[in-house]
RNA sequence: GCUCCCGUAGCUCAGUAGGAUAGAGCACAGGAUUCCUAAUCCUGGUGCCGCAGGUUCGAAUCCUGCCGGGAGCACCA
């Protein structure tokens, strides 16, 4: 908001420059206003001078003097200017500015921070997807978490955003799924079973398997596998689907990958790639020839047994979020998904839809620690810890915190005995006792008889401590951090702010009191408070957290 | 062999579409509570930003090559 009124004056100044002949145009909208790093360089600073000289060939230093003239050296809002290192020109604005960002957020209260770019565009974040073949385990938490919270981050930003789920109860793993709880189901009655060689073999197949023999007896002895196979599934998605609840996930849309095939769209892709040109027979099977398309090889989407590959489906699938009116298509994918990506976009691409379109959020893997010990996961064995697990030992704050800490990118370290420990250790507690403690302050304050804070009528240029300007300053910020956060689907950017102005508030609450013996005093910190937990309550939410009024 | 991600302090990681002097938490050591919650704060220091080149006024950030870790490279999803 600061920012954003100074980045209008040097845009003036920028546009005076251009009508005066001092330089062109061409630094139009690549330049920049900024927060220094360092102590001493200003409250902003802008590089104009430098990407200006850069592109005329000319001196940085003589195009900031310039800048600094056409903007004069002072205003309501700056108190001087300062050239410095190579050419930055630096601001120095005047203290008052900085209490002004209290009023928008007092007015805007939960809707601070929000903005209106995303103008209401159609998107869909599709995450998860598990086939419903067991609980979800860490890997999956990571995705749901990281999907929900770009999707919020979208929905603050204006854009219009639909949460999918996309599945699969048909294929190979579902038919390994009904066979590994009819075995279970012969086990438990005494009878011979073969469990399968490539079978689930988690507990939770025992407890269908259980509920199926209590339901029927031994009546389903020489029952189809398909009885097993969708009672399992249906178990399981309840089970999935409570979890996500749990967590606080709910979605909009599921859809089946059976759709597809039920209406005829898998051979309406086959036939528009056919017309094309980038089909052909080999060996019994059908390629999709994506080397004319400039990838490497081709692939294979018709297997010689007649049944597609997944790669078809997901085509037509993808094809299908077009149809249905998309602008923007984000996917959350695990890294072992990465090969799938190039493949399915050219064919979107070749079926004629813009393939920019689509974006792919791709997260690393979760190693899980436990007793300083890397623990070994698998699907199948059933050795990995389920997200409930997980919740049930950390909560759902501390999940979602832990999940979203670091950047899709990287491989996430999840320290179980770090993150069960309820101790100061977690960071989790930090931000949120952040906003506990100023709740308490106003508890305090109504305690002692003191009014309610009378926004109007508070002196905010009272706050005049450092530790009162550089939260300020970063209050003023949170906007631009969501903004930054939606643009980039960088969750974890939210956390780090968190946690950062967390630290401030921590650190200006051990120096100063709040509640003093001068009343006037006391209203204006009143008011940076009633800021202050207004922005922690807003990030918290936004990241699908709670904000916790005590501890 | 090929593709993608990562490599920054002892450990775990940030670094906001190249910017000025490199950041946080943890760990380690010491200190702070007659006072709004000590789940807090304060004080200590550490870096060949994996290596080598290149691009430019300027590189942890962009390009090339190499090294190390991870994920892939199916007529599995």
């Amino acid at each position: 908001m600061i920012r954003s009124q100074l980045k209008q004056l040097v845009d003036e100044g920028f546009a005076r420059g251009v009508r005066e002949g001092f330089w062109t145009d061409a630094a139009a909208g690549k330049y920049t206003v900024e927060v220094p790093k360092h102590e001493g360089q200003g409250d902003f600073s802008t590089n104009l001078a430098l990407v200006v000289a850069g592109l005329e060939k000319c001196n940085p230093r003589q195009v900031a003097t310039r800048l600094v003239e056409l903007l004069g050296d002072e205003g309501p809002m700056i108190e001087r200017l300062e050239i410095a290192g190579p050419g930055f020109v630096n601001f120095f604005l005047r203290p008052s500015v900085w209490s002004s960002v209290l009023a928008p957020i007092r007015e805007q209260g939960e809707r601070f921070g929000r903005a209106g770019f995303g103008a209401g565009e159609k998107v869909l974040v599709e995450f998860v997807s598990a086939n419903p073949t067991g609980p979800l385990s860490v890997g999956h938490g990571r995705n749901a978490i990281l999907g929900d919270t770009i999707a919020r981050l979208l929905e603050a930003v204006g854009y219009d955003v639909q949460r999918e789920y996309y599945f699969n109860d048909a294929g190979r793993q579902m038919r390994v799924l009904g066979e590994s709880t009819r075995a279970r189901y012969l086990e438990l009655l005494g009878l011979e079973s073969d469990f399968p060689e490539d079978g689930y073999q988690g507990d939770y197949i025992y407890d269908i398997a259980r509920s199926l023999r209590e339901e029927h007896g031994d009546r389903l002895k020489d029952a189809d596998i398909s009885v097993f196979k969708e009672r399992a599934q249906e178990a399981i998605f309840a089970d999935i689907d409570a979890t996500l609840q749990r967590i606080g996930i709910r979605f909009d849309s599921y859809f089946n990958e059976h759709t597809l095939y039920e209406e005829g769209l898998i051979d309406d892709v086959v036939a528009l790639l056919q017309e094309k040109g980038l089909v052909y027979e080999k060996e019994g099977a059908t390629w999709f020839r994506t080397t004319a398309l400039g990838l490497e090889k081709d692939r294979v989407i018709i297997k010689s047994t007649g049944e597609p590959t997944y790669r078809l489906p997901d085509i037509a699938y993808h094809r299908e979020k077009f149809r249905r009116g998309f602008d923007r298509m984000i996917n959350v994918f695990g890294s072992d998904h990465i090969a799938t990506v190039p493949d399915v976009l050219a064919g979107v691409r070749a079926l004629g839809y813009d393939d920019a379109r689509v974006q792919v959020v791709l997260y690393q893997f979760v190693t899980l620690l436990r007793g300083g010990r890397q623990v070994k996961m698998s699907t199948r064995k059933a050795t990995f810890v389920t997200v409930d697990e997980l919740v049930d030992e950390v909560g759902v704050d501390a999940l979602r915190f832990f999940f979203l800490m670091r950047k899709a990118d990287s491989q996430l370290e999840f320290d179980l005995d770090l993150a069960t420990q309820q101790s100061q250790e977690n960071p989790v507690y930090y931000v949120q006792y952040a906003h506990a403690r100023l709740c308490s302050i106003e508890r305090q304050a109504a305690e002692k008889g003191l009014p309610v804070i009378d926004f109007e009528a508070a002196a905010l240029d009272l706050l005049r401590e450092p530790e009162e300007f550089a939260l300020l300053k970063l209050m003023a910020e949170y906007p631009a951090q969501v903004a930054g956060a939606a643009r980039d689907l960088a969750p974890h950017r939210m956390i780090f702010y968190l946690m950062e102005l967390a630290g401030r508030f921590h650190s200006y609450y051990n120096r100063h009191k709040v509640l003093t013996d001068d009343a006037d005093l006391t209203l204006a910190r009143r008011c940076l408070c009633d800021g202050l937990k207004t922005v922690f309550r807003n990030g918290l939410l936004l990241v699908g957290m709670t904000a916790p009024t005590r501890m």
